[in-house]
DNA sequence: AAACATGACAACCGCGTGCTT
DNA sequence: TAAGCACGCGGTTGTCATGTT
């Protein structure tokens, strides 16, 4: 896609676009050398003609021997519902609730996924959000008068979120045999179609350089009732009527009470 | 089969924050 | 204390792949 669309353009020195094997070779062996963090430098150091913003992103978003690949999991999905509920847009601090996610991931995943979804079910929630915002209005109120006491109650009530993503999780980890799928070429930002000698030694480099042995045949169990129900939750017109469906499981804390 | 729409994702950009000098 | 720098974050854009008409 890149250099015909105007892609792996050099400007003021740099270049852009879509990172080839070569680079991200170049890139990791660097960070192998002088560990994370001085990005400015790695043009200097590692030969590369590309800025440390660049740089960083490659490494943090891809190169990263610790990143999860492959789809989100049903409960991955369920966990970042609850803490952009809980959260909104802060996606760092979401990705830090799910390891080898990141934060680019996260935000282009709920983009794709949900924010239609929440856009569609907007008009029909509008009468609810009022409710809301009435409620809060008076949750305000009552803040002003209990503020110490509220500081408390949330407090526990993070701590008891944490320990429902950690549980959420950790049955994750048990029910569905996670294996990171090696990228396909293309989601190494490389052109599928032009891929040389060079770039195929550079991407077995990268291979050898991910952990677990990645393979494609990710192992999937049959899907748990709760993925069934979240699958179907997915398909509802009305997003507001979801959460509420689930006020149950994953939303208790968070909108339950306004449902 | 072609055109168009949508999904998915990589990458860039601007800004805020914190650290260093 | 202020200026400069590095880094991180969230928003946005660009491109290809896939599905639909």
């Amino acid at each position: 896609m890149g250099a015909q669309m105007g892609w792996g353009i050099i400007d003021e020195g740099w270049r852009k676009g879509p990172w080839t094997a070569e680079e991200d070779r170049l890139l990791i062996e660097y960070v192998r050398l002088h560990g994370e963090g001085r990005w400015n430098s790695v043009a200097r150091l590692a030969g590369l003609r590309r800025n440390g913003k660049s740089c960083r992103l490659r490494w943090v978003n891809y190169l990263r021997p610790d990143l999860k690949r492959g789809q989100i999991t049903p409960h991955e999905e369920s966990i970042i519902l609850e803490l952009h509920a809980r959260w909104g847009n802060r996606w760092s601090t979401i990705a830090r609730s799910l390891p080898g996610r990141t934060d680019n991931e996260i935000k282009n995943y709920w983009r794709t996924h949900f924010k239609k979804k929440a856009k569609i079910s907007s008009d029909n929630t509008d009468k609810a959000k009022n409710r809301l915002l009435k409620r809060q209005q008076f949750h305000q109120q009552q803040q002003h008068q209990h503020q110490h006491q509220h500081q408390q109650q949330d407090m526990q009530l993070n701590q008891l979120d944490l320990k429902r993503i950690m549980f959420l999780l950790d049955e994750s980890e048990h029910r569905v045999p996670y294996i990171p799928q090696a990228p396909r070429p293309e989601f190494m930002g490389y052109h599928p179609n032009t891929i040389t000698d060079q770039d195929q030694q550079a991407n077995n480099f990268f291979y050898n350089w991910m952990p677990n042995g990645n393979n494609n045949s990710a192992i999937m169990t049959e899907p748990s009732n709760e993925e069934i129900l979240w699958d179907g939750l997915w398909n509802l017109d009305d997003f507001g009527a979801a959460a509420c469906a689930t006020s149950k499981a994953s939303f208790h804390n968070l909108v339950a009470p306004f449902c």
